[in-house]
DNA sequence: GCCGCGAAGCTAACGCTGTTGGTTTTCCAT
DNA sequence: ATGGAAAACCAACAGCGTTAGCTTCGCGGC
């Protein structure tokens, strides 16, 4: 029977774990799975299709707070988006991979669905309850792929200390706001900060609806 | 003299906008200079603090609007947003090379800047006013670079209805939220998307100073 | 028992990539 | 005119995604 296409992406997810996303090379896929490069196309017709199934297998794992769980639209999206977050830092370059996948796969749905969901629960309409899944999204990638590329675990991570340096330098005379802020932009505490961004996000839809 | 450094990102510039991010190798901007792509290391160390040029470039003619021009908070964080989506799409591939980077240059600067001035002149503490930033750029990037990867004036882009068949194929039966708001998601009317997820988060930022 | 056939692997190779070492040219200041 | 730095050059390396064409493996039907 040989390899299936999931051995393809497991074996993927493991070398993406190892080197990251620029290490993720065909080569280094089939030499995990004790074969040759070709072989891989076999079962994907090329890389992208297999970036693609790397980034379906990611969220595979985000989990759906249950309706019998009595929660709160706020609540279920926060749990949403903490699952996102969650599974995307599970793997070295979760986020930036997803993000540079546009796939629509049945998991990707699954997800989405509950999200917009609980937006128009709270009294949204289609379009705004599609625009702050959007914006929910967006934020979750966007902050979580910044997490990782500072992940000091990892060694070809940017350095923040000399980013800060650079940053204190530049903003010391002119930009008073940033340099007030300093603290709050390099701190690494992560999971206040993407508390307090779902909050915002929660917080806008709440007042959409009582807007209108 | 010869060359400069600014004629370097301006070659890598024009190559970028002819193949995209993909398209972007260093013998093709040593070509548009009439040199070779060796010569390119004397005035960058390797591709990636190109790249980091070309990013700072993208944002340098991001315009601030003037104090004297008497608009809200509101009116400023709307201003610098639409800015910057402009100056991004201004080039292909914009968002997602500039995503790409976490430069800290002057001009960054100059644009979070009056981010958090207005943020804060909301009424909101340094913390707050640099989680609104933060979930403020992840959406413009996050929005604009789906918007590029879908830009049907670029060859390589992706079909969106081909996307959309996909999605309904899998909605149709289980997702009755995702099809309802299916005429939003595949709505191509990204100014007025992006109109609409700039007020959410101006409305949480909003809030945030109402709370408390 | 064996034959056929498709599934799944293989080797060799192509053109391209970022980058390096060492060399050469260009050009300005003395 | 010349010394020396600035800025270009050539040749090459290891690695990349991908293709063409060939071989092996294992099962189903005779």
């Amino acid at each position: 029977m040989g390899l299936e296409r999931d051995d393809v992406v497991r074996a993927a997810i493991d070398v993406l774990d190892k080197g990251g996303l620029e290490g993720l090379t065909m080569r280094k896929v089939a030499a995990e799975l004790n074969i040759r490069a070709p072989s891989i196309y076999w079962h994907f017709p090329n890389k992208h299709a297999l970036i693609d199934g790397i980034a379906d297998a990611l969220i595979a794992n985000v989990r759906i707070p249950d309706k019998a769980e009595g929660l709160t639209w706020q609540e279920r999206l926060q749990a949403i988006a903490r699952e996102l977050r969650r599974c995307l830092l599970a793997h070295r370059d979760g986020a930036r991979l997803f993000a540079g996948t546009y796939v629509v796969t049945d998991n990707v749905l699954r997800v989405a669905e509950p999200m917009l969901a609980a937006l128009s629960e709270a009294g949204l309409s289609p379009e705004e309850a599609a625009t702050g899944s959007f914006t929910l999204l967006y934020m979750v990638l966007g902050f979580t792929a910044e997490e990782q590329a500072l992940d000091p675990t990892v060694p070809e991570a940017l350095d923040l200390a000399t980013r800060r340096d650079a940053f204190e330098q530049l903003a010391a005379t002119r930009y008073p706001y940033l340099l007030r802020a300093a603290a709050q932009i390099f701190d690494t505490n992560f999971d206040a900060r993407f508390e307090a961004s779902i909050d915002l996000i929660i917080r806008g839809a709440a007042a959409e609806r009582a807007g209108t």
